[in-house]
Order: structure tokens, then C-alpha cells, then sequence
DNA sequence: TTGTAGGCGTTATCAC
DNA sequence: GTGATAACGCCTACAA
């Protein structure tokens, strides 16, 4: 058994005292690089490390940063959520930070959250996944100067906080272009119903496609809500007009699937988020740079933890088209 | 901006002294009831939180339990841990424990972590998933007196700590016992490669229940490493077999998936894990009962950590079948 | 049953 | 450039 090695041990290790090693710790710059490097050497031989609860009783920061995990989400979509809480552990871990886990019914019970790990942890700031139009949480973190940042813009104001965000129409415009440039000429969307900043944004960048390379995407797309029966419904529709598309556009891998079932093979199918069903099966799809987007989420919340008065940030990252058997 | 409440806001508002506080807190017992409805008055209209970081550096103790979190399994079966992970995080929450997260390379990788981990924020335990064989962190761990529950057994010796984990070989008879009532005899098993605790124990379950309904498993049998043509490929090699089975039950849904597309909906297919792809596409499967198990980790581990020496335990829950079309 | 005193490990303040 | 002192909020003796 190790017994506890504290900035005392150190300091009477390295013949200084106390607070010069915490010189040494947290204003370098302070310390005659001789008493420095002893001390340094002192920490190496020692094992030392910051006990961060005392840390954390002085300066009132906890170097903890929070976020949410979901119960579960719609099945096939869902696991979007590990790779990118891999990535934020990681990131968070290489700035001196760890990440807490906590789950919420609805929005008002993680305000609830927000609360007690605020008194009880002291936490430094969250990351929320996916805002809403007119999200209560953004507001009640904002009124009391907890710092956050979205993965998932704010579609009504977006300069109102920090986020990052993957560029949806880009992502239905490669995926367009690629089945144009396969020779594709009546390309199909499946999406959800307008309202959706997301559903929305991934529609216009199908539509701005087709437009660009002067086809005319009327009549072309359906919406309904996720689901593989919804879009084998959607594409079985579109399917039996007079003219019917040759390929499709989907606004997730579960509308694709359906897509695919209903077309038996005869169409052109690309899905979006890249989930392990559409590498599973063989789906072309769309790609999200979630270690990526997960650093950038740190970044930018250590830059406002920080201090780095710079008012809001907003990053804005392009996905990639994942080519597979199916376009 | 509320100012911050402290146990000696509560003791001046409820004209106690702050130990009268602090035994409320801790030691319900010892304060005259009435006294103690006061100081709880008091703390619940200043909306009083303990600070877990006060309070740690008195008792040693951070009411934070930690798992890792993997970069992202293999595809198709990864989004099990999602779940995992949640139901830990609620679990702990009822117990008045938060969960942390950390990433690690390997083995030594992860040590490295345990120790900045424990010496840093004094983590109270952790949650390892999956243990091989001679898994050198569970040593580690036990050595240094540290806490953990691993969720997966340690096929060498049961009983070397505690270990909350699924009956493998029950979810596989369940699902050869399903295809024997359906009017099936010859039933083949696609798994992996013989060595594999989990592996071997799923094979177990199928070959026992083929021969208690006097059904000969011999020859019908593959083992190939998880993956979706591997499955393929095995179904293949039984079905051009002299008597080729007529239905396969396999260790993961990524075989299984690749015995469905062999088998082009001639035979009926049962996986393992019911994965969102499983859901996704009707397969049945065996699926694991994971909010109860993470809850079961949570609580030997609690037990554990609240000192009632009893040794190790063991937990061993019965997964379920959930038919699809498949099967 | 309640109050008082001290210290957990760190950092900020202020002397030296 | 370095060192002493106090304080963060809580809990555990011990005393009253």
C-alpha cells in the first residue's frame, strides 16, 4: 500500500516548500528553472499527482464536464451515440478533463440534473446533444453562465450559443451527385416531414443538387417518420408514379433499409449517419466525422472554460460519402 | 446568481450548529426528530447540496465509479455497450454514485488510467466489461484493494471476484429449443473459433439441446471469427453438406446475418445480441437482459464499497428470445 | 442531544 | 524567487 504522496511529500522530497511546487504545478513561469527541475524530478520519482478534490475546494472548478446518455435511441440510429462519446472521453482526457455521465427522462428532468451536479460536483460545463427549436435548456444554462456546447445547431438563432454541426445538405449533396454521376437521372428523397431543422437541411441539399445539374426534383420526395416501414412505403409510392425514380436519397439508414426492401434491388439506395446496419448489409452512406465533431466540442467549451471571452463559436464539419454496393 | 449554500447557511437558518447539520446529514439517528424536521425544512427551502468534493477530502471517498468506453466495437454487435452504459448510469444515480468515463488502448493502456484515475479523483470502483483469460487488470485491481465488478465472467475462476453476467449457453438452447418446435431437426450452429469463454458456451447450449431431444449435432457445427461473410461463408459450407440443415442458430447477429444472405430465406436464422440490425431487418435473437444486468453490477459493487466483507458474488442472468421473422 | 476544534490537500495572498 | 498563513466545505473526535 503506497502511502498518499501530497504536495507536502514533494515539497520536503525537493527540499522547498509547499507552495513553490504548486509554483511549479500552476505558474511555472514563477520558479527558477534549477528549483523547478528539481522538483519536477521529485513529482516523477514520487508519483505525485493532483488530488483534485483539493483542488477543487480552492479554485471552485472541478475539471469535470458532463453529458447525456440516452436510454436508447431509435434502434438503428442509436449507435451513433458511442463513437461519439469515444470521442469526447478521449479529447476531454488529452485537455486535463473527464466526462460524467447522467441520464434525463425529458428536458425539465435534466434541468433537474444540471442542478445537483452543478451544487453537488461542481461541474464545469456540458455538451448537449441535439437541440430542439426553442431548447429550455440552452436558456437555463446561458441564465446562469454554465458554459455548453451543442453538437446540433439552434436551428431558430444560431449564434445564440457554441456548436458544432455536420453539414446535412452537403452530406444529400454528395450523395446526389453520386448517383448522378452514375448515371442517374430521376433521383428520388425519402425524408421525414418538413419542420425538422435536420430533415429540412438534408432535403434542400437533394433538392439544390438536382437543381444544379438541371433536373427538375418535383414530385420526387416523400416524408415521414423515421422508421424501414415508412421508407418502403415512401419508396413503394414513388415507385408506382408515371414516371418513376431510378435511385434514393434517404434521410437516415432505417428509411433507406426500407427503401431497399421495397425496391428489391432494381434501385439505387444511399442512406445517411453511416450505423453499423448500412455497413452491415453493404448501405451506401453518409458519413459523419464524429471523433472530429466530438473534438471540436471540447475545443470549444475548454476555450470558454478558459476564459476566452470570445463571445460564441460555431463549427460547421463535412461529412463523407461511405461507397459501398447499393450506389 | 444564487449564492453559494453551505452546511453553515443551513445551520444558521435552522439555528443549529453545523455538526446538528452534518448528523441530520449523516447520522440521521442521533438528532431529536424534531430538531431534524427543521434542519430538513431548512435544507430542502435553501435548496442545500452536499459538495462531494468537501466531503471527500474527509472521508476519502467519491461516490464516482468509472467504466471505459470502447472506441467503437465490431460494427453490428458495438451497440450493446450503449445500453450497458445506460442503465449503469441510472442505476448509480439511485444510489447516490455518478459514472465517469475513460478510453485506454490495451490493457496496460487502461492500468495507466486506474492509477491517475484513483490517485487523481479517488475513484471508489469500476465496471470492467468483458474479461479475457488471466486478465491482468482484475489482478491489479485486487491487489491494490480497489473495488470492480466486471460484466462478463472470468472463465478460469468463477470465483475470483464478482462478476455480473448473462447464461450464454441458456439464450442458445432457448433459441434451438424455438427451432425444434417449429419442426426443425436438422439444426446447424455457426459461431466462433473453439477457446472463447462466451463462444464455447454458446455452442454448449445448442449442442446439449439437440442431444436431450436426441437430435445428433455432430457435423453441423462452423466456428469462424465474427463477421457477416464468415457467417455466410459457414452456412454455405453446411448447406452443400450430403443433410444440410434446415435452420442455423448463431453466436452473433453479424453470422447470422451472413447465414440469412447465404441461405437466400430458405432456412431459418436465429443471432445473438438482437442488435439494432437484428430489429432492423426481423431477425430473431437472443437478447440480453443489459439495463438489469448494469443494475446488478451497480449493486455489488455498492455492496462492496459500503464494506460488507461476504467475499465475492456472483450474478448469472437468463437472456431472452425475441422472435422476429427469421425464425 | 448538541456544540467546539481541528484537519483533509490545495492555492491565493502577502511577506520576506 | 521563495516561504508562511489562511481558507475552501465538510466530517470526526471529543467535550459539554
Amino acid at each position: 500500500m503506497p502511502e498518499k504522496v501530497t504536495i507536502a511529500t514533494v515539497a520536503a522530497h525537493a527540499q522547498v516548500s509547499r507552495q513553490t511546487v504548486s509554483n511549479v504545478l500552476n505558474s511555472p513561469h514563477l520558479v527558477r528553472e534549477e528549483t523547478r527541475v528539481r522538483v519536477q524530478e521529485a513529482i516523477a520519482t514520487l508519483g505525485y499527482r493532483i488530488n483534485q478534490a483539493a483542488r477543487q475546494m480552492r479554485t471552485g472548478r472541478s475539471r469535470l464536464l458532463a453529458v447525456r446518455i440516452e436510454p436508447t435511441r431509435d434502434g438503428i440510429n442509436g449507435s451513433v451515440l458511442d463513437r461519439f462519446l469515444h470521442g469526447l472521453t478521449f479529447a476531454a482526457a488529452a485537455a486535463g478533463y473527464r466526462v460524467m455521465l447522467y441520464t434525463a427522462d425529458d428536458d425539465g428532468d435534466e434541468i433537474k440534473t444540471f442542478e445537483d451536479l452543478l451544487a453537488s460536483h461542481e461541474l464545469d460545463g456540458f455538451v448537449l446533444t441535439g437541440t430542439d427549436h426553442g431548447d429550455v435548456r440552452t436558456f437555463w444554462l446561458a441564465e446562469r453562465g454554465v458554459q455548453f456546447v451543442t453538437f446540433g445547431r439552434p436551428w431558430d438563432e444560431p449564434e445564440r450559443h457554441s456548436w458544432v454541426d455536420v453539414d446535412n445538405a452537403d452530406g444529400t449533396a454528395q450523395a446526389t451527385r453520386r448517383l448522378i454521376e452514375t448515371g442517374h437521372r430521376r433521383i428520388g428523397f425519402i425524408g421525414w416531414p418538413a419542420g425538422s431543422g435536420v430533415g429540412d437541411d438534408r432535403r434542400d441539399g437533394w433538392q439544390r443538387t438536382m437543381k444544379a445539374y438541371d433536373l427538375d426534383p418535383a414530385g420526387l420526395d416523400r416524408g415521414a417518420p423515421d422508421g424501414i416501414a415508412q421508407g418502403a412505403e415512401c419508396a413503394r409510392d414513388l415507385l408506382t408514379t408515371p414516371e418513376p425514380p431510378t435511385a434514393f436519397v434517404c434521410a437516415s439508414d432505417s428509411l433507406a433499409l426500407g427503401a431497399l426492401q421495397a425496391a428489391g434491388g432494381r434501385s439505387a439506395v444511399i442512406g445517411f449517419d453511416d450505423t453499423p446496419v448500412a455497413e452491415a448489409i453493404g448501405l451506401t452512406s453518409v458519413s459523419q466525422p464524429l471523433p472530429d465533431a466530438a473534438a471540436r466540442c471540447i475545443d470549444l467549451l475548454i476555450d470558454h472554460l478558459d476564459g476566452n471571452p470570445v463571445g460564441t463559436s460555431q463549427v460547421l464539419l463535412k461529412p463523407s460519402l461511405v461507397v459501398r454496393t447499393t450506389a
